[in-house]
DNA sequence: TCTATTTCGCGTACTACGTACTCGAAATGG
DNA sequence: CCATTTCGAGTACGTAGTACGCGAAATAGA
């Protein structure tokens, strides 16, 4: 009858088991979810158009319009169902250090099964219910040692930030190979090498080349980067509580 | 002749003057890329078409294609055409917090004066010179403390994480806003307020319903917000710098 | 000045996207 | 069994990026 009201999807609720006439659903938005994010791991999130995850499912693209509102929408469904697969404790337990270790390790790893999740989370402002469970997760490892929400608040920051941006850097030229359509190898090779190779000889940008050159942490894998990275961020918070909070 | 090779938009000469027979070039890269962040500053990245851009210079679309092979580099040389604008002194003076302030304000400036710009640069892997100069700038404040080189790049990590971020912060639902075609205030009281307002009162998330509600620093504007976040962030880098270099 | 050669401008066209509209099919309550 | 309601999905529209190819323009050499 009335125009849907424009709103969070969250909001919106489901086809659901009625009571009264007509036809039952016969998809549902957990199964169309699940076929996108299928079909965003394989081929990249560009490959989960609505043909093709109708197609997926046997049917016609228009189908999905009954269940998902927009193709954003279903963004926010795929990154909210990426998210429930990061398990943590009820509450956290143990120190703040390691609450948060283990945390940041759980979203890395959803981070690399689906190279669209940090992308698609950065891009857009969503709070899905498993976000939100991941964020107070968070927030409580820090309200635990008693400390004021803003400053709560401002270490979560923090730590997402560099959670994001690290598993960013991980990927992000994977991604960019993929999405070009070259192997990995051969677009850092042919692509991005040539041209860092010309900048670091043209001596114009002499801390820039030092750090491609003369990186001791090379050497390192990348889960050992990551958390490299991170406990450096830890320390950073560490110093910041005591320091506002010697009281 | 051969295919041009798949590398970097700034490996690729631009059409130039040749001697030789032939016409000469109408246009030009720095014409047709001030002309998209135009059209991008206005109305958004999205509408920066290569149709619209052609036809507001007068011309079709397929022109652009002898000045740009994608439109994919057509975003790189937008982003490093705004991070022209970035006036920064050839080296950092003074101490190393005072410059690294100076850069990160300016970047937010030009952050907010081109929307499109951190989602942009956060999205691909980009190099232009630019945006190496910026960079250079960054890690050469640290550099005149006499820091490792990889603990430069660490901090000059930390440091455009929160800038990014904080900037994303600052106008993340203004754009989201914008690209579902609601005016702001409508889109945060019809859209998210509603389903934040639910959450709140679910009572589900008492942390995060603590910082939407109890949040001291809510009154700040967003100018002091980005310059409150960016002194913490010094803070921590501070205390790191002592700690990890007390010899 | 004429002409051969090179290069630019850009019209046409193809594929693929999100999604509005519509209506027949299906399933249930009475 | 039928009236009512809701689902499934085909068709179609507008808009992307961009491959292809050709006529127009401009210069170098004669």
């Amino acid at each position: 009858m009335a125009d849907e009201e424009p709103t969070s999807i969250w909001m919106q609720p489901e086809l659901h088991e009625r009571s009264g006439p007509g036809r039952r659903p016969g998809y549902s938005r957990d199964q169309i979810t699940r076929t996108a994010v299928g079909i965003a791991d394989a081929e990249g999130v560009e490959a989960a158009t609505m043909r093709r995850i109708a197609s997926e499912l046997g049917t016609g693209a228009m189908s999905l319009y009954r269940y998902v509102p927009r193709r954003d929408d279903l963004f926010d469904l795929m990154i909210d169902l990426a998210m429930s697969e990061i398990e943590l404790p009820d509450h956290p337990s143990g120190d703040w250090r390691s609450a948060l270790t283990l945390l940041a390790q759980q979203i890395r790893a959803a981070g690399l099964r689906h190279p669209w999740l940090i992308a698609l989370l950065t891009s857009r402002p969503t709070l899905g219910p498993h976000l939100l469970r991941v964020h107070e997760f968070a927030l409580g490892a820090f309200e635990r040692i008693g400390l004021d929400i803003d400053d709560i608040t401002g270490f979560v920051g923090m730590l997402n930030d560099y959670i994001h941006s690290a598993i960013r850097r991980e990927i992000g030229w994977l991604e960019e190979a993929r999405r070009t359509g070259l192997d990995p190898e051969r677009w850092k090779r042919d692509y991005m090498g040539p041209y860092v190779r010309q900048v670091v000889e043209s001596g114009a940008f002499p801390l820039f080349s030092r750090s491609v050159l003369d990186s001791r942490t090379a050497h390192l894998g990348p889960g050992e980067r990551f958390r490299h990275g991170l406990d450096r961020i830890l320390d950073a918070i560490a110093a910041l509580i005591t320091s506002t909070r010697p009281r």
